[in-house]
Parts: structure tokens; sequence; C-alpha cells
DNA sequence: GATTGTGGGATTGTTGAACGATTCTACGAT
DNA sequence: ATCGTAGAATCGTTCAACAATCCCACAATC
């Protein structure tokens, strides 16, 4: 059965406009393509060997996702969020995650577990110095944590926020310190939650998006 | 001042392929494209005078906001949302809207009045048994409430909901005497916040939810 | 009779070239 | 130093073509 599933995704995975925006859409949030920088149709389409019809698809999905910006034009640009923008982000997130983190007590267990498990694995990492790797299971948590909504829509714009966060930590720089600072947070949010102080644990979070909101913002503000 | 911004909106009001989104996405929210027709490239492409690259630059556009569904070799259709899609819908909105209306009392003055205006044009137009228009208040009323949380993306995404759901109930027929029943609800909503009770206003606000997603459910399942 | 091939026809996916429109750049005039 | 302008580069859009894919009807098989 679960091969089934497996077999039916390798062959929805078909359309180049769709490889296409999936390898620039790595190369954007690896920042092997800086924010700002702009991507022009031929070169782009000459290099990957498609034709700029297709690429330009592939641009459109990327603009959707907010990772570039499509300026008339002028062209596609790598998006370079603003403390402005961060701002933004953080208020969505805000409502999104402290309202999810809400339902904790209505929600079936495995998704409960979707949240402390990356908590476990980011302090692991974190023990191992592997801040690359430990920064990946923070996001898993709080993926994890708008889960509890059981919306696919929101799970989904949430991924598009954090992909967009990404860029902002890559134009402040310095990825690592961040998430160093925030891996004990989360362990005590989700030691809350075990307590079943929910309504402390949205406290906490509410909180956390308080401080790394202000942290970035600052970093971004002082070019 | 305000013709400079008037001429700036009119000079980015280029390219093609958005004009032509939007044309579509009206016939598609005014139910002249019903749910589930195939648009085909070469139909429409000819009848719009567009060529075929461009149209399908404009669907792109109109499945980002999931108003079109896009499968691969077979074309692009209008969405036609299922019961579980209305169930996802309303899980996204509970959280948002639920999120957004507990910030009540940290906003501006303006913010609020965003909320309270729509609930009495919707008042006064269901007096003169003006349902559409009516609707339309109605759909104000929940983007003030997005609109506490001061976040652009936030409120984008709940238009896109917005706008699906204006499907659903396509979908389900018979809008008006929807809306019929939800009006005084608003009303309600807005007194207790007007009160100061906002945590009541939340739980009002979960209930409509609960009684309109239970219903629109309902409508779609039974074919 | 229901299921399983097997065509042909229609539609989409992708490419390549072309040309007007817009933006950028650099040079020169005031 | 500011401004204006010509030319180059790039984008926006169209058109035509062909391969890949899907759809439908018809025949073959059990």
């Amino acid at each position: 059965m679960s091969t089934l599933a497996q077999n039916k995704a390798d062959l929805e995975r078909a359309s180049t406009a769709q490889k296409v925006a999936d390898m620039l859409r790595e190369r954007v949030l690896d920042g092997e393509l800086a924010p700002g920088l702009r991507l022009s149709e031929e070169a782009i389409g000459g290099a990957l060997g498609v034709s700029r019809n297709t690429l330009r698809e592939a641009f459109r999905l990327l603009t959707r996702d907010r990772l570039l910006v499509h300026e008339h034009s002028r062209g596609v640009f790598v998006r370079r969020p603003s403390g402005a923008d961060v701002r933004d982000l953080y208020a969505a997130r805000r409502v999104i995650e402290c309202g999810s983190l809400r339902l904790w007590n209505d929600v079936t267990e495995a998704q409960r577990e979707a949240v402390r498990a990356p908590v476990r694995q980011a302090v692991a990492r974190a023990e191992k110095n592997d801040w690359t790797r430990a920064g990946q299971a923070n996001i898993q948590f709080h993926r994890g944590i708008v889960g509890l909504a059981s919306s696919s829509r929101l799970s989904d714009e949430s991924d598009r926020l954090f992909a967009e966060l990404m860029l902002a930590f890559r134009v402040a720089a310095e990825i690592n310190d961040f998430y160093q600072t925030y891996v004990p947070w989360n362990r005590r949010i989700v030691e809350l939650l075990n307590n079943g102080e929910v309504a402390q644990a949205v406290d906490q979070l509410s909180e956390y998006f308080d401080a790394a909101e202000q942290d970035l913002v600052a970093r971004l503000e002082a070019y």
C-alpha cells in the first residue's frame, strides 16, 4: 500500500517547470542564490537547458511562495526581506501558532508527538554542536505546532512563512547563534504542555516570538 | 497625494497575464465559470485574444489563489471544493480569525471600526432584502477581523480562503439564506466586543464557525 | 456482458525564434 | 554636477511546431 503511494508521488513528479522550480528553491534556500540577486531569464534558462517560457513558469511558482519577487519589465529577484517584512511575518506566525497551540487538548496523540519529537532531536543535535540540523529540527517543531490545527492550507502557508524567514536569516547573517538561544525555550514550552499548562505554553510561545522578532528586526535594520 | 497613489496603481496595472487573470477570477467568482469546468487553453485564449503562453501564466496566477486546479497534461479546472476542503478551510479560519479577534484591545481604533462598520452595513442591507450586498458586507466583517493582526500575509491568505469558500457556496447552491442566518450572529459578536467581553466574542465566533462548517459540509456531501 | 487492448484525435508540455516595449548604461550637452 | 539622449540589453508577448499525454470509441477476449 505504502509503495503505491510512493509510486504515485514519483509519477506526479513530471513537469519541467516544477523540477526547475524545485532546483531553484533549493539554491535560494541554502543561500547559493543570494537575496537581492537578479535572475536573468536567458542566463538561467541557458544554464539549465530549458526554454524561456518554461523558466518563466518556474519563476511564477517561486513567486507564489514569496521566494522571488517579480518586477514588471525588470525581471525576477531573490527576495530580500525587510524589517517590515519580518514584523509582518511574525504577526502572522503569532496568530497561527498560538492559535494552533491552544488546540493541544483537542488533537490526536500523533499530532502532539509531532511537536515533542523535534524538540528532543533539537536538544540532542545542539549538544553535538550540529546547529544546522538543530535548526531544521526547530522548524519541524513549529511545523508540528501548526499541524495541530489540522488544516493543510494553514500548514502550507506556514511553510511559506518559514521559507521566507530563512531568507531573512540569510540577510541578517548568522543563523546558528540564533537557534542556539531558542532551543531551551522550545524545551520549556513542551514541558508546560506535558504538564497540561496549555495557556502558559501559549504565553511562552508568544514571548519567544517577541524576542525573535526584535532580535531579527534589529539585525536587519542595522544593514 | 491620493492621485499620485492612484496613478501608481494604474501604472503598475500592466501585464496582460495579470489582466486576463483578473477577468477570469471575476468570471469564476460570480459563477459564470462553474466549479468543475475544464478551461481549454485554445478556446479561452482564442476568445480573449491572447497567446497560449500568456494564458498559461494567467492560469498559474489563479492556481496560486486556489481558484483553479492544475492537473498535469489534463489542463486546468475551476476548483470544486469538497466537504474535506470545507473542513480544512474552516479549521484555518478558526485559528486565524479567533486568534486575530483576541487582539481586539491591542489595536488601533481604525482597525476596530473596520470590524464594526461592515456589520452595520450588513444589517441595513439585510433589512432591504439585499442579500447579495449583505453577503459582501459579511465578508468585509471577516476581513476586518483578520486585519486586527496587522499582517498583510495573513490578510492575503485569508482573502484566498474567502474566495475558495465562495466557490463552495456556489457548489452548495443557495448563498442567500446562508448569510441570512448569520447576520444577527455577527451583530452579537460586535456587541460583546463593545462591552469589552473579548473572550466571549471569540467563543461566539468559534461557534459561528462550527455551525457554518456543519451546514456547508452537509450540503456539499448531499451532492 | 464486462474487462482488456488498441487505435486515432484532441489537448497539453515544451521549445525556438521573432519583434515591439521597457529598462539600463554610458556618453555627451548644458 | 545635473540632465538628456542614443544604443544595448532584457523583458513581454506572440506564433508555429512537435513530442508526450490523455481521452474516447471500437474491437478483441474471456
